[in-house]
DNA sequence: GCATATTAAGTTGCACACAATTAAATTGTA
DNA sequence: TACAATTTAATTGTGTGCAACTTAATATGC
C-alpha cells in the first residue's frame, strides 16, 4: 500500500515537471508567435523588449536595462551592438562614470515605437485570453519567478 | 478625452508586454534555478526534459520527443548527441523505417532516475505555490500556449 | 511500376542565455 | 594618499532554440 497518494502516473518526476514545462514550453512559443509579427519590424522578441524598455526611458545604462530584464551583460552587450549595428540605438561612456555604457535611441529608434504599436494588439488576440486573465497570471507568475531568483540565491 | 481608459503609463505597449515578458523571465528563472539542482547530475535544464520523457518511455524516436518537448530536430540532434556522449542514452536506426532515430536508455541513464528523485522535491519547495496553485497555473499556461501555437499558423 | 510528394533526421547559420573570467574605473578605508 | 575591495561592461566558451535547407527513406497517385 502507497503511502504517498501517488500512484506510477503521478510520481513526483512526471508531476513536478509540468509546471516547469508549462512555463518553459509556453516561453519558447511566445518567442516563436512574436517572431512574425516582429519581423516587418527586423527585431528579435529580447531586442523588443530592450526597444520596449528604451521607449518608455531613454538613456540608461547597460546595468539597468539588465536589471529590468533579468539580463545580464553577457547577453546584453552583444545583443546592444546588434541594435546599433541597426540604427536603432546609440552606446556611450558615461562621462561622469566611465564604468558605465549609457543606451540612448536614435531617431530611427525613437520612430519604430509608432509602427510597433500593432504588435501588442496582435499579439492580445494570439494569447486568446481576457485582460483580466493576462493580469492574475503576469502576477502569480512574477511571484513565483521572484521565488525562484531568491531559492538559487540560497543554493550558492 | 481618451476613449481607450488607458493613460500613458498603461499603453499598450507596456502593458501587454507584461505577461510575455512574466513568461519570458519567469521561464529563464526556471532554467536558471534548475541549474545548481541538476549540476550534481551533470544535466542542463533541457536535457534533464529529455531524460524525464525517456524514464516514462523507453525507445522514443526523435520526433516524438520532439512533440512532447515542442522543440525540433535542429535542438535535439546536438542534445541527443551529448546525451549519447555523456553515456546516458543510445541512439540507433530503426530497421522497419530508416528515416527514425530511436532513443533508449543506457544502464546509467536508467539509474539515474533515481538521484533525479531529488530534483522535483527542490525545485517544489523553489517554486513556493500549493500544489492546487500549480495545478491551475499549469492548466492555465498550457491552454495559452496551445493558443499561441495555434495563432502561429494562422499568420502563415 | 514509377515519378512525385511527404516525412524524419541531420546540417547550417544566427541569436540568445548564462557561467566564469577579465579589464578598467570607482569607492572605501586604513 | 596608497591600496584593497567593489562595480560595470566586455569577453569567452558552452548549450540551447529555431528558421531554412539537405539528404535519405517511405508513401502516394496515376
Amino acid at each position: 500500500m502507497e503511502k504517498t497518494g501517488l500512484n506510477d502516473q503521478e510520481s513526483l518526476l512526471s508531476l513536478e515537471n509540468f509546471l516547469c514545462f508549462a512555463i518553459y514550453s509556453t516561453a519558447n512559443a511566445v518567442t516563436r508567435a512574436y517572431q512574425p509579427r516582429l519581423a516587418a519590424l527586423g527585431l528579435t522578441y529580447p531586442q523588443y523588449l530592450v526597444m520596449v524598455v528604451l521607449w518608455e526611458e531613454e538613456n540608461q545604462t547597460v546595468k539597468a536595462i539588465g536589471e529590468k530584464l533579468s539580463l545580464d551583460s553577457g547577453t546584453l552587450t552583444p545583443l546592444l551592438k546588434r541594435l546599433e549595428t541597426a540604427g536603432l540605438i546609440t552606446r556611450r561612456r558615461d562621462t561622469v562614470d566611465e564604468r558605465q555604457v549609457l543606451i540612448g535611441l536614435t531617431a530611427d529608434g525613437r520612430a519604430m515605437r509608432a509602427r510597433a504599436e500593432a504588435v501588442p494588439v496582435a499579439m492580445g488576440k494570439a494569447f486568446g485570453c481576457t485582460m483580466d486573465e493576462a493580469k492574475s497570471l503576469r502576477s502569480e507568475l512574477i511571484v513565483m519567478r521572484d521565488n525562484l531568483i531568491e531559492s538559487i540565491e540560497e543554493v550558492k
